[in-house]
RNA sequence: GCCGAUGUAGCUUAGCCCGGUUGAGCGGCUGAUUUGUAAUCAGCAGGUCGAGGGUUCAACUCCCUCCAUCGGCUCCA
């Protein structure tokens, strides 16, 4: 809705003719206001998603205005110019009765000029900074609708466990002996001792480890990155690109603020109101993207698409996608109102389609975490459906539960309540048996023809697509603190923890005993990257004057992998006997060459994104960014 | 957003119940020490006690409001 409120002397108006079919009924041909807040009125479109809140809304900044203005006449005057997206005349008269009703109740003397007519009118304004006023109002939460919605949802929705012999379970018979996260993760339930357990575990390590921190000069759920995070942030970004580019993903750019008004997005938009960022610039209101949905559609919605192209697939990093969560339910990196997020949709051309891909793109999504460090034992499935859907594809369901090797959580409705007919998650689990979404693919078959993406098929007539969403490891963000989640289980378990060896920005720390093995070090940290120029192996210094057992007492509080003393025994021998934070990496009692450290760091890490170290080799020209 | 808890130096924290010039460890700086596989020693600097208001002769301490963080709830296309 829009407002114009005008402090005038007087305003005065004559009905002259129809300026719609049915105009409301009117005997007053003729009326003046003295002393009057002038308020023109005109109902939108979206308004009438809401108009309870409208009412609301527009009642309370109505009053606001008279009572600064200390006036206690108000005049409403319907007037269709202010918007170029107007409400149905009925709505829109309904709403400006209920107004009237509403500011009358609260001791207003209410005037209201009829509604569709041409009227002319006479306005004296009184030209005081406060007197002209315009003011825009968007329904807020659509309340009643969100209810409607949670209501039915709730009503028609089943929960069972599914196994990889195929046997559908209702939830409350299935057998949870061994699948204790699968549990937690079904129930969500609450552990026996729970109470104060400080911050999540991920929490104080990221702090620790200088990955990432709260910065309170943003909004809340705005992290700041120190070097080490932004590093380990960038290479995951880096690695989880590479995998779809291998998969086929066409790798864009889209705008990250767009227009609230555009008339394809206004309708996607005002689903979930309550959820954006805004931005007002000039006269126009933008929004800031919640995901990479719109500037990828619009982009096909563009594209001349054969079935030749398909399955056609568009993919973005995005930094950022932003939703304006509710301030309770942010924490540390799970939970972001801005966060990284690889997004990749494919178009189709019908379901047989779209359900190949979808296998495609579920072996891609197990086979990228399980790459990043997070295995089938760190995650839970979830699969989505409708009960038709699923008796109709239970073959090709039951495959993917066979894929992943365990049973799995299944929701399912009656009917379609959502855009999308098929959806999997996988889920991670963590110290407070929160579970959160990492990858997740959708079979969506209602945005095809919403954003009007159409594809030319064999007999040259022109479909639409359905589309398929897939975001193949989660938000960044949440991947590092799945990641640091999972070393504090092991913490708790009384073992090492450390960041996977590809991801750590330092890898190998040298740790000369005197001043004069300086330069040695130095030699051997050239040495282990002379070997290759496209393989890096991140080492720095310890050249700090401190005592040895102090350097490696921090080298292992800093996580770092593998730790090397320089002194006159490795000099002669050139070899060395490292520390290795976990056996896998090596054997502590060998005694290794720089050629064999730099094979067996390399061989690990070969197949990932290659970055020389992200800080300074000498340790003693580095600072603390916390603690 | 709702309910509860917390906020003292860069970090971790003592003091607050019961009002009377904030005390320490780590880190930083300076000096000594030149170190062989999880903390070398000494000195110095560093605090509008989260912000604003109130009560009081006097507030880190008691009261109110706000902000931030944590926990729970709600929520998570």
């Amino acid at each position: 809705m829009k407002l114009l409120l005008i402090h005038s002397d007087y305003i005065e108006y004559e009905v002259k003719t129809k300026a719609i079919k049915t105009p409301e009924d009117t005997t007053k041909k003729h009326d003046r206001f003295e002393e009057a807040l002038t308020v023109f009125t005109a109902v939108e479109k979206i308004d009438e998603k809401g108009p309870s809140q409208v009412v609301k809304q527009a009642v309370e900044e109505i009053t606001k205005t008279a009572d600064q203005l200390k006036v206690r006449n108000i005049m409403l005057y319907p007037y269709a110019h202010l918007s170029s997206d107007l409400a149905s005349p009925k709505k829109a008269q309904e709403i400006l009765v209920e107004i009237e009703y509403e500011l009358s109740q609260k001791n207003y003397n209410v005037k209201r000029s009829p509604f569709g007519w041409y009227k002319a009118f006479k306005i004296s304004c009184k030209g005081h900074p406060l007197s002209e006023l315009s003011r825009e109002i968007i329904p807020g939460k659509i309340e009643e609708e969100n209810e409607s919605l949670k209501k039915e949802r709730k009503l028609s929705s089943y929960w069972y466990i599914l196994t990889q012999d195929g046997t559908l379970q209702d939830i409350d018979k299935f057998n949870f002996k061994d699948y204790n996260n699968l549990k937690k993760f079904s129930f969500y339930e609450k552990e026996k001792s729970r109470a104060v357990k400080g911050e999540p575990a991920h929490v104080t390590l990221m702090k620790k480890l200088e990955i990432a921190d709260y910065e309170p000069a943003s909004d809340a759920g705005n992290m700041r990155f120190y070097p080490k995070g932004r590093f380990i942030k960038k290479l995951l970004e880096q690695y989880v690109t590479r995998r779809v580019v291998d998969y086929g993903g066409l790798e864009v750019e889209t705008p990250i603020m767009y227009d609230m008004d555009h008339p394809t997005l206004s309708k996607y938009l005002h689903r979930f109101p309550a959820r954006q960022y805004q931005i007002e610039s000039d006269k126009r209101n933008f929004f800031l993207r919640f995901a990479a949905c719109f500037g990828q559609f619009l982009m096909a919605h563009d594209a001349t698409i054969s079935y030749k192209d398909l399955p056609l697939k568009i993919y973005e990093m995005t930094r950022y996608s932003f939703r304006r969560e509710q301030s309770g339910e942010l924490v540390g990196l799970r939970r972001l109102r801005a966060f990284t997020m690889p997004d990749v949709h494919a178009l189709v051309s019908d379901m047989n389609m779209a359900m190949d891909e979808f296998k495609v793109r579920f072996d891609l999504s197990l086979s990228v975490l399980q790459n990043i460090g997070i295995d089938n034992s760190d995650i839970e499935m979830a699969l989505r459906t409708t009960k038709d859907f699923y008796k109709e594809n239970k073959n090709f369901i039951v495959d993917l539960v066979k894929k992943l090797g365990k049973p799995i959580l299944v929701e399912m409705w009656d009917k379609r309540i959502f855009y999308f007919i098929l959806k999997f998650e996988f889920n991670f689990v963590d110290m407070s048996d929160k579970a959160s979404a990492l990858s997740t693919d959708q079979i969506d078959i209602e945005n095809g023809e919403r954003y009007d993406i159409k594809f030319t098929d064999k007999n040259g007539t022109q479909k639409y697509p359905l589309i398929l969403h897939c975001s193949p490891s989660g938000a960044i963000e949440r991947v590092m603190y799945a990641l640091l989640e999972k070393e504090a289980k092991k913490m708790s378990k009384g073992e090492k923890p450390m960041i996977p060896l590809w991801l750590s920005p330092t890898q190998v720390r040298f740790i000369p005993v005197g001043d004069e093995f300086v330069k040695d070090c130095k030699k051997y940290v050239d040495e282990l990257n002379d070997v290759s120029k496209y393989l890096y192996v991140r080492a720095d210094i310890d050249d700090r004057e401190e005592s040895v057992s102090k350097k490696i007492r921090e080298a292992e509080q800093e996580w770092i992998p593998i730790i090397l003393v320089m002194g006159e025994k490795e000099k002669e021998k050139k070899k060395f006997n490292p520390r290795f934070r976990i056996k896998e990496l090596g054997d502590e009692n060998k005694e290794y060459s720089i050629k064999e450290l730099h094979n067996l760091i390399t061989e690990k890490t070969k197949c990932y994104p290659q970055e020389p170290i992200p800080m300074q080799l000498y340790l003693s020209k580095k600072p603390k960014f916390k603690g």
